[in-house]
DNA sequence: CTGACCTTGTGAACGCTTACACAGAATTCA
DNA sequence: TGAATTCTGTGTAAGCGTTCACAAGGTCAG
């Protein structure tokens, strides 16, 4: 089984989030059913994207009608496993890991932060947001089997060490704000929020957008 | 004024912080020169891509040579405009907005945050980070023409208003947080970051790999 | 200076994603 | 009930981006 095509392509996969959260959101606001073209005056995604997207979990819709309210937030729902909770521990308490404990995921209840670790000694055994910081010695003694997923919101200079060191107590999927790319195994999964490199990007764009006008 | 024919897609510019960011990086250890090959393996994008992105720009390499860093250094530098400082604000000094701050790119000079604001009375007339934070109903006594670069860190709620006010006042890049979608003027840029999304994304495909095994 | 060796730049093929357009299925309404 | 209307799901094509593979041209040792 070299070759497991994967059933969703990786475009509308990054789409399944916004899809979920436009939908409840219209399911608390007491729509019963919507059609494609609608949906795409929303969330600013061609309809016929949505339809496409739509289409490859099975047939939600009905012609004629349109898309079910309920039916789409069961099944987004059931994709991103929003029944299962998901326990998160965060990596690296300076000034924006610190912003993530007290936002922690409030408006998705299965995504919960559950603790913190730092090096820093004067950082540790505290609570922010609610969330105990416990010294990143410690990891060991705190971790437990149910838990494979973590932020990292340290230094670039301290992310390889990490990282290798999560990869030991089963974590597999990372969320990391330093750009620094990573080797890591293959069963792990990292995702790279580089917000300096968004910015550029985006200041690049828009100048490009001045010049042309 | 017709502009030139190869215009570069839009992969590539968002590539290009990338290949900034290693280059600057191998000039400050004293390399010279570097081939699409071993470039590859540091940012670990594939080397082909790199030649086909770097030829976009002109014949930026030598055959059987490679790149002068220094050449790099240089035509990124201007790609990015490096060489003039870009001024940016910040709406919402809440726990994001608080940690950019402080923050504020520190590793890229030419990008600063000037000033911050906010609509809560508690927040402003202070500073954080060195930088003044004031109500957001001062913004126009605080504008001036050459800022038309902002970052919000505001509720979604709160979003489409703010960035209709910014648009007044000449605002064309703006970098968010929160997802909701935002219809904006044509002459405006908008970059959502949306951590949600990403987090449950990583998830999603953290989980595909594991039924796979 | 010469020849062996490198490495770029790019034509071409490929694969992924989006966009178009409409047959057909389901709904709605009289 | 039947006809007009609505809207999905998808065949097909077009667009974009990546990857392969190699000719052309520069490098460098001797």
């Amino acid at each position: 089984m070299q070759n497991t095509k994967p059933r969703v392509s990786k475009a509308t996969i990054s789409r399944i989030p916004l899809y979920y959260r436009a939908v409840v959101q219209l399911q608390q606001e007491g729509v019963a059913r919507i059609r494609s073209e609608r949906l795409s005056e929303i969330i600013h995604i061609p309809s016929a994207t949505i339809r496409r997207d739509f289409s490859s979990f099975g047939e939600l819709g009905k012609s004629g009608y349109g898309y079910s309210i309920a039916t789409l937030v069961e099944e987004f729902g059931q994709l991103l496993d929003v029944d299962s909770s998901e326990a998160i521990i965060l990596v690296g308490v300076g000034g924006l890991g610190r912003a993530l404990l007290m936002n922690n995921f409030r408006r998705n209840p299965d995504l919960n932060i559950v603790m913190a670790f730092d090096a820093d000694p004067d950082k540790v055994n505290t609570r922010i947001g609610g969330i105990p910081v416990y010294p990143f010695a410690t990891l060991a003694a705190h971790m437990n089997p149910n838990i494979h997923t973590a932020i990292l919101a340290v230094p670039s200079s301290a992310q390889t060490g990490v990282i290798g060191t999560l990869e030991a107590f089963g974590i597999n999927a990372i969320m990391t704000f330093a750009p620094q790319p990573v080797a890591c195994a293959p069963q792990t999964t990292i995702r790279y929020i580089d917000l300096t490199s968004e910015l550029q990007t985006l200041l690049y764009t828009a100048h490009q957008k001045m010049k042309v006008r």
